[in-house]
DNA sequence: AGCAGGTGTTGAAATGTTTCAACACCCGGA
DNA sequence: TCCGGGTGTTGAAACATTTCAACACCTGCT
């Protein structure tokens, strides 16, 4: 079927009898429309299926309805808590989720934030975690509204959502000295190396704090990012000499598929191995062991940069804020008393 | 900063000192332009910083360079793997994907449907999941290319990519039958419920067709949709009199909540209970007891998708067509025996 | 009767791009 | 010299909507 011919409010208004500026006062609720005129309207639109072309308001306002949201994996449950949270509020204003996986490459990310510029996106909410900040000029260069989630430590002047990954890497350190473990690995990545880096000096930190002078911090690039390769972590960990008695994980994805792969292979956790995840996914909590991790309320965190961001589209002129959130340790089974 | 003016191709043609016209052929490499006035175009738009407004273009060719994606479940990776086969092929075609999450709430549905006719998307896939067809009346009168993924039994003309389920819960039922089961557990949902009972279906079959009448097949409603509420299901599962020893889930994460919470509570997987799985997601191989399971190719059937919506967005006058889908039976180790 | 103020409606301008027929120019061949 | 055929460029129309000043009409008040 060659569609016939778009139907425009023109045509409507031809139906109804009336200009076409009062069909868009009816649509958009401008002024005010007499009650008759209204019906005969609302029965022009049944008829001709109309369907407005809000595409076309970019004209004029220049800009969509449509927040785009740019994550390093879509695959992450936290990731796509995050999205929930920015989708929940973004639909409460009749906005519509453009969500798109740099899988962690920058040249891919450099596309999108191309694309977005060109389709002049209502606004952008960006999980930044490569070391680099993105190159956002194009979207600067349009008006565009955004803000960054995470990427703390990254030059930017944009509004923002952060959590203190210090905080958190010392959290989970003390925890597992407390726990009186000394051999301690650093499961890395995938992450961004300056989030990453954070919560290690966060551990270190730690180690000093408590003057634990015995304790001796590893630490391995996790960053691989197949979960198979994610899985294969947990027979290399048994083999390093000195082994580590606990590992700090960089996500809870790392951390369940070591806790699979120890338990299936007849080891226990956290007997042989005591395991921190960070993130606290819901899967965190159902794990074969549930899981010791760090706590990042990720729907919170989407509703906030949201949040953020129409503050900013509502008031471009406004000031830059900033909404941090502190992790907080949660204690499940997996971590625990050293052999 | 209010933005100071918008930079439009008029500028650059300005003081590139050509014609509109020109810029647009040197953007869309509509005609060849002569190396010197392209080089003048290029050095007018980098110091304008000029972004073509795409979204103007829906003006003549009443279409925007997008994907509309709807799934009921983001945060099952299913979906989120099917979505990263659209992806791909879109990007490739320099478009941008918009993806929803229905959280299989028709309301929700029938908003971003509207939604994304509004905004003319280019396409829309859908991952219909309930039991009634879903209202499509504004993309058809916009003359949307549709593709519909799943959704089986429904009556539709649109191309679409389906998978015979009637066949994956034969295959299931027969595997369990094989291993000597003979009260078997169909713990259904989420998923619809044409999908759903055609795999029940199938699994009935698969009593008949091996001719087992001392075979039980019981059926439960697992369409909770929180994580939590899945995995509670193992113990409801375990008070069952008389209890059944295999259970053919309606997907892999349920199946994987419980398997874990089985697995905790000091139950044996497949000795206690033996878990069938449905979809094959990356994390069935590397659960703690690695998962049997029925296999759908979701990044293929994204990819399938995504070909099947460009090739009628090329030709909108061309036939509808299917693609399909055979299941795969995976055997890992959470079936088995049974006691 | 005249007027103020309110309510509805109109018509046209404006928005940023693509498209396309028409034009200008140049080069080589007859 | 004239012509044919490229190659580049132009200018204006077309696209679907919003916005807004201007207008028409009505009501109730003085």
């Amino acid at each position: 079927m060659v569609v016939a011919k778009n139907v425009t409010i023109k045509d409507v208004a031809a139906l109804a009898g009336v200009s076409l500026g009062t069909v868009s006062n009816y649509i958009n609720g401008t002024r005010t429309v007499a009650a008759d005129t209204r019906a005969r309207i609302e029965r022009a639109i049944e008829v001709t299926r109309f369907v407005p072309n809000r595409a076309v308001r970019t004209l004029r306002g220049n800009r969509t309805h449509t927040v785009g949201l740019l994550v390093p994996d879509a695959g992450n449950p936290f990731f796509t808590e995050i999205a929930r949270g920015v989708e929940d509020l973004a639909r409460g204003r009749g906005d519509v989720l453009v969500y798109c996986d740099t899988a962690g490459d920058s040249e891919r990310q450099a596309l999108y934030i191309r694309s977005l510029a060109e389709m002049r996106v209502g606004g952008l909410i960006i999980s930044a975690t490569a070391s680099m900040p993105p190159d956002l000029g194009d979207l600067e260069a349009v008006g565009t509204p955004i803000v960054v989630v995470g990427g703390e430590g990254m030059a930017m002047s944009t509004s923002r959502v952060t959590f203190d990954q210090r905080l958190g890497g010392m959290l989970a350190m003390k925890h597992v000295l407390e726990l009186g473990h000394r051999q301690v690995l650093f499961a890395g990545g995938p992450g961004g190396e300056l989030v990453i880096q954070a919560r290690y000096e966060g551990a270190l930190a730690a180690i000093d704090a408590l003057g634990n002078d015995r304790a001796v911090l590893h630490r391995v690039d996790a960053a691989g990012r197949s979960v198979r390769e994610r899985s294969k972590l947990a027979d290399e960990i048994m083999a390093m000499r000195p082994r580590p008695t606990a590992v700090l994980c960089g996500n809870d994805l790392i951390a369940i598929a070591i806790v699979n792969t120890l338990v299936r292979t007849g080891r226990a956790v956290p007997g042989d191995l005591a395991i921190v995840g960070y993130d606290d996914i819901t899967d965190a909590q159902l794990a074969v062991v549930p899981l010791t991790t760090v706590r990042q309320p990720a729907y919170q965190i989407g509703a906030s940069a949201a949040e953020l961001l129409f503050e900013r589209a509502d008031d471009p002129a406004g000031p830059h804020r900033e909404i941090s959130f502190a992790p907080e340790l949660i204690v499940r089974d997996s971590s625990g008393q050293s052999v």
